[in-house]
DNA sequence: TAGGTACGTGGGCTTAT
DNA sequence: TAAGCCCACGTAC
């Protein structure tokens, strides 16, 4: 029976059956879910036509099973191409290996089967799909045909949680659904409420797990950490009882994969069904926050959570809970999983994997993958241009310039306008044709093409980036105004990764001329822009990349600020569309726009230099809605200065913004440090980023904290806690950094007067013609 | 299971004195 | 022991 319908790719992947590959998708559609298989599907690769004969000689002699077609196609530097088939994986991974041994150049090698299956035919997560079903009650679909489609279902959340001792032996599951809640409970039954299942040990929990998430069918399952921590763990202790976790769709296997260079990182995948993290998944939707445990994250968006105490703690209190109070445990359990459902739909989490997967063809939980998505897009169309993809630089390819830093003019102003480029990169993009293809294209035809940098030139009409780019901006403005967040989040961060793919040597398309001619036009634009607007009378007092900071030198209002920046940008945006039409004869996509304007604003000097500093400064921000005090790279939004220093400079700056006098603050706050008033505020937290053994050319303070700590557990039996990458809690004493969980020694407060307060106060009072040292030094006279 | 460069700061380590 | 270099971290864009 021929069945077309429209689904959504939940996964894909290809299977062998008798000697043939064949591409098998799950699609959710709108009131099933659905396996395809396509036809038997031919890997392959390309090669040079001048290797053919040495090529298929090679493959001959190591029987590795291919035909070889010449193609109308051709390399970067336009020699002609031929593609090898393969009828399986296999023997293409052994002959790419095979011919790089021999020195002949395999490209597109590493474009997976079912990555090429849907791209060539431009299906990026929604498709329209088309084949034979065997019956009518049948979830299968043969012969697959595949069109692209926006389709978007409802998909089915499942949230899951473990909770389990400190050595990892299990002791519940809570698994939450929108219309659907347990939790899997080892334990004699007891009177309870009936969502708890009583299980008699972990084999009988992880085989009732597999019961009910079949039972259940989620299309997604979520959770907090949940692929490295749940599943690798449940994975284990399957392995260990001989149960299969057969929690894929058709009740297929789960699989785990490791990484490949780093430890503690795996990927869990099955047919039929998504594992997305969540935080992972905020991660990728660009969210930030301090710290990503589940409480301070539910916490911030909800306002709702659990307090909990530290780690060591916590797993007292569950072993306990589990030995003493399993209802109690169940209730936590269940209480974990809610929470994350609850992130996700606060968050729209979903809605955002789902159009970034719409876009960029990427599944649901992979995240990162920038230069996949590029190459997703990319490549198609480049096959029908008449080329191959070029192979990524061995040695990473020569370094590009970033952005243009301004040197800044040092001072504490009144009125400071703020201009920002929107989208600078990827309107530079647009505007100067900025592209691959386009790169090679120009350089075959110079004299009409258009200039770039470091040699570059660049076709005027045979390139694909910047349309790509124009229709992602129109989307994105539409998604604005329809006020969908979710979509204009995603639009926004691919349009943004272009850039940073082409200037990556991990992309088979780096070119220094590429990512140069962005960044250098980038220059000449800000550069440019500067010379104008001081050229209108004003002057620029630093700018960073895209942004251009201009002071108004007198008495204004807001009103009349406002007014200025939003000429200023009118200008500006007039000015360069005359200059492109007139230098390149090409329409400006470039748009400036009026961004902030700051009433007060602080550009402070390096330490202990007369040069204003980059990338550091504070301001009084005044919109429609209030004064707002903005800190951009100072000490208050460091997470490694202490809460004093933070506390410290926010009052500060505050009270120099509004002309307050200072000295009494100052000494107060000096003299209550030393006393002990603020001990609770003394505390450095500090990532440990690198294993903790392999510090050893010098020591930082942080390390020395870090390794104290775990002399200490090591001592007391408790479980190391430092040796991996880690976050570390610490103060420094009088003998030096202690960890805040075994501080013995006592506080070193002139440290905290020394490094913590002095060099805040240095960095603004010199402006309002007081001096630390002077105040300070009055003081101590006194004593 | 490959987005980037530019920058400031503190502190340890090495070296010149 | 002061100066300079380099490592480590976190941040701006």
């Amino acid at each position: 029976m021929q069945v077309s319908l429209e689904g959504f790719i939940l996964t894909a992947r290809h299977t062998e059956r008798q000697g043939k590959t064949y591409v098998e998708c799950w699609f959710v559609t709108e009131n099933s879910v659905v396996k395809g298989v396509s036809p038997a599907q031919q890997g392959l690769f390309f090669i040079k036509q001048k290797d053919q004969a040495q090529a298929t000689t090679l493959l001959k002699k190591n029987a590795i099973e291919n035909s070889y077609k010449p193609l109308a196609l051709k390399t970067f530097d336009h020699q002609a191409v031929g593609g090898v088939y393969f009828d399986k994986n296999n023997s293409l991974y052994k002959a790419k290996i095979l011919l790089r041994q021999h020195n002949i150049d395999c490209f597109e090698d590493d474009i997976r089967l079912t990555e090429r299956y849907l791209m060539e035919r431009f299906v990026y997560g929604s498709a329209t799909f088309s084949g034979v079903k065997l019956s009518q009650t049948s979830n299968v679909v043969t012969a697959l045909q595949c069109k692209p489609s926006q389709f978007v279902p409802n998909f089915a959340l499942l949230s899951i949680d473990i909770e389990c001792s400190e050595r990892g032996e299990l002791f519940s599951i809570g698994l939450v659904s929108d219309t659907y809640k347990c939790v899997l409970m080892i334990g004699m039954p007891q009177l309870s409420d009936d969502w708890i299942h009583w299980l008699d040990n972990e084999k009988a929990l992880l085989q009732q797990f597999v019961i009910q998430v079949s039972q259940i069918d989620p299309d997604i399952i979520i959770g907090w950490n949940v692929v490295n921590f749940d599943f690798r763990l449940l994975i284990k202790r399957a392995a260990l009882h001989n149960v299969e976790l057969s929690l894929g769709r058709d009740n297929q296997p789960i699989l785990w994969r490791d990484a490949r260079n780093e430890v503690n990182l795996g990927f869990v995948s099955m047919p039929g069904r998504v594992v997305v993290d969540g935080i992972d998944a905020l991660k990728t939707a660009a969210y930030q926050f301090d710290n990503f445990s589940l409480e301070n994250v539910a916490q911030t968006l909800l306002g709702k959570g659990k307090k909990t105490g530290d780690v060591d703690e916590r797993l007292t209190q569950i072993e306990y809970d589990f030995k003493h109070n399993k209802v109690k445990l169940a209730e936590y359990n269940l209480q974990d999983c809610q929470l994350v459902l609850d992130v996700f739909k606060h968050t729209k989490v979903m809605d955002f994997l789902t159009l970034r997967s719409q876009l960029t063809g990427l599944e649901l939980d992979r995240m990162g993958g920038s230069v996949a998505a590029f190459i997703n897009l990319y490549l198609p169309k480049l096959h029908r241009a008449g080329y191959i993809a070029p192979n990524r630089p061995k040695d990473g390819g020569l370094a590009s310039p970033g952005g243009y830093v301004m040197s800044s003019k040092p001072g504490l102003y009144k009125h400071v306008l703020v201009l920002d480029f929107k989208s600078l990169y990827p309107s530079i993009m647009r505007t100067f044709k900025i592209d691959p293809l386009g790169l090679v294209e120009g350089l075959l035809s110079p004299e009409q093409a258009i200039d770039g940098y470091r040699g570059a030139k660049f076709s005027r009409d045979k390139h694909f980036l910047p349309d790509i780019i124009t229709s992602l901006w129109q989307q994105r403005d539409e998604a604005k105004k329809n006020r969908d967040a979710a979509r204009s989040q995603a639009i926004k961060i691919l349009m943004n990764s272009f850039y940073g793919v082409l200037g990556s040597g991990g992309c088979p398309f780096y070119d220094t001329r590429l990512a140069s001619s962005i960044t250098l036009r980038g220059h000449d634009i800000m550069l440019t822009t500067a010379k104008w607007i001081e050229q209108a009378g004003y002057q620029v007092i630093y700018g960073d990349t895209d942004s251009t900071f201009v002071w108004l030198d007198g008495e204004y209002s807001n009103q009349q600020a406002t007014q200025i920046g939003q000429s200023l940008a009118i200008e500006i945006n007039l000015k360069w569309q005359q200059n492109i039409q007139q230098n390149h004869q090409l329409d400006c996509d470039l748009e400036i726009e009026f961004e902030t304007h700051y009433s007060q604003f602080l550009m402070p000097t390096i330490r202990g230099s007369e040069l204003g500093s980059k990338k550091r400064y504070a301001g009084l921000k005044t919109t429609r809605h209030g004064d707002e005090l903005v800190f951009k790279g100072l000490e208050t939004v460091r997470s490694d200065w202490t809460q004093l220093a933070k506390n410290f400079q926010l009052t500060l700056y505050k009270m120099v913004f509004s002309g307050q006098k200072v000295h009494d603050y100052l000494l107060q706050i000096i003299e209550d440090t030393r006393t002990g008033k603020y001990d609770e505020q003394l505390v450095y937290h500090k990532r440990i980023r690198r294993k903790l053994d392999l510090y050893v050319k010098n020591v930082p303070p942080h390390v020395k904290a870090a390794r104290l700590a775990d002399q200490q557990n090591k001592i007391s039996g408790k479980t190391l806690r430092y040796q991996h990458k880690s976050w570390i809690s610490y103060v420094i004493t009088i003998n030096g950094p202690e960890p805040i969980e075994y501080t013995t020694s006592q506080i070193d407060y002139e440290h905290y007067v020394d490094k913590q307060i002095k060099p805040i106060a240095e960095g603004i009072l010199p402006f309002i013609g007081l001096s630390f040292e002077d105040m300070t030094s009055q003081q101590m006279g006194l004593f």
